[in-house]
DNA sequence: GCGCTTTGTTACCGACTGGTACAAATAAAT
DNA sequence: ATTTATTTGTACCAGTCGGTAACAAAGCGC
């Protein structure tokens, strides 16, 4: 065999693929959790170099927030969408139990409510956007709520920011459980059980 | 000034206070969260330099072990105690909606909640302790619902079992957004939301 | 051909981690 | 007072962390 196969590589054999360690580092931080894995593990798993990766993104901040608004456009936008579909208020929310409760992108849970839960850990670009997409998913649901209040389709004596809070909350929470492995069956169950209170009209 | 309290103290000055390090390290790990705190800063904290710490827990792992266990019999028991104390089924939510909400130890979190939900990072002893206050938890919830069910307070076309563990984690979410400042009022108000569907008898 | 920029690599930095070898110091026993 | 047992702190270990400096090869314009 020519010696060629195992030679260093050293030097500029080809342009680095931005996107490409973007992935990789998203599915790592996705796979098990932002503060698990390190600089060090993600150049390895894209097969680059360091120097390389923070010329691309100037530090570990801004690698995960580079990271975050890819999830953010490609995985949460999903979230979003769902809330301005402008169907009624059940079938949003059974839109939302079977998001949360059968997605298999869900499966190791949320990035974003990782990252989220673990903020003190994150750098100060991260965690402020993590604050901005926070606010951003308050208001949209805030903003579903109030429609379907709008047309009627609401409880009595419950504000529509408790309710956006409410039910984000028990979306996090049943998509965290599926990421410690708890069967969908039973997320289904609790989160319906849980959503049940916007029911009672 | 005499040198006599500069002294390096070295020797044999005092036994050391094992509680007293147990004390330290729960609060510590209470207020922050146990993956944030390194042996080196409970030890510093504690005033105790770090072979002895060695010497008395044998590794960081048995050390958070036994934080657990004293978290358990000190905090957890109370819990328990709500659950076992044989009032209606109301009563029993109302205390547990106001230990999760109000009780000023619950500012910070559960120390319980916080290992749970960072259960990888933990070393095997206290991860298997974890698991088993969990399952014990699992089981006094259960039993308290069985009860409950007994004595035909009960909604419809729910099984105990899914009952406890959605009550358990109602509970668990409440205390860990009081971790996150969240205010007590709206905790209170979300709980109260959660635990009305126990109200449909 | 040349030089310059761009990209990559290796090899390092200081700070920290959990964990330990060992000597010093003292309380208790003599 | 001297010994002995016990328990401490100092100083270190190897490993990892995020981050960087110095240098080498590839492509570009000329």
């Amino acid at each position: 065999m020519s010696d060629a196969e195992q030679r260093p590589a050293r030097g500029r054999p080809r342009k680095m693929n931005a996107e490409l360690v973007l992935d990789v580092a998203m599915g790592a931080y996705w796979k098990s959790d932002p503060a698990d894995v390190s600089v060090n593990a993600i150049c390895q798993m894209a097969g680059i170099s360091k120097p390389s990766l923070y010329r691309e993104f100037g530090s570990e901040d801004g690698l995960s927030r580079a990271v975050l608004d890819r999830y953010a456009e490609q995985v949460l936008s999903e979230i979003f969408t769902i809330l301005q579909s402008g169907t009624g208020l059940w079938d949003a929310l059974n839109a939302l139990i079977d998001f949360a409760s059968d997605d298999p992108r869900m499966e190791t849970g949320c990035l974003f409510y990782k990252m989220r839960s673990g903020k003190h850990r994150l750098g100060p670009e991260t965690r402020a956007r993590v604050d901005e997409i926070d606010a951003a998913a308050q208001a949209a649901y805030a903003a579903f709520l109030q429609a379907a209040r709008d047309a009627g389709e609401w409880p009595d004596g419950l504000s529509v920011e408790a309710g956006a809070k409410y039910l984000s909350e028990q979306v996090a929470l049943a998509i965290t459980q599926r990421a410690s492995g708890e069967e969908r069956a039973g997320i289904r169950e609790m989160l319906t059980l849980s959503l049940s209170v916007f029911r009672r009209s």
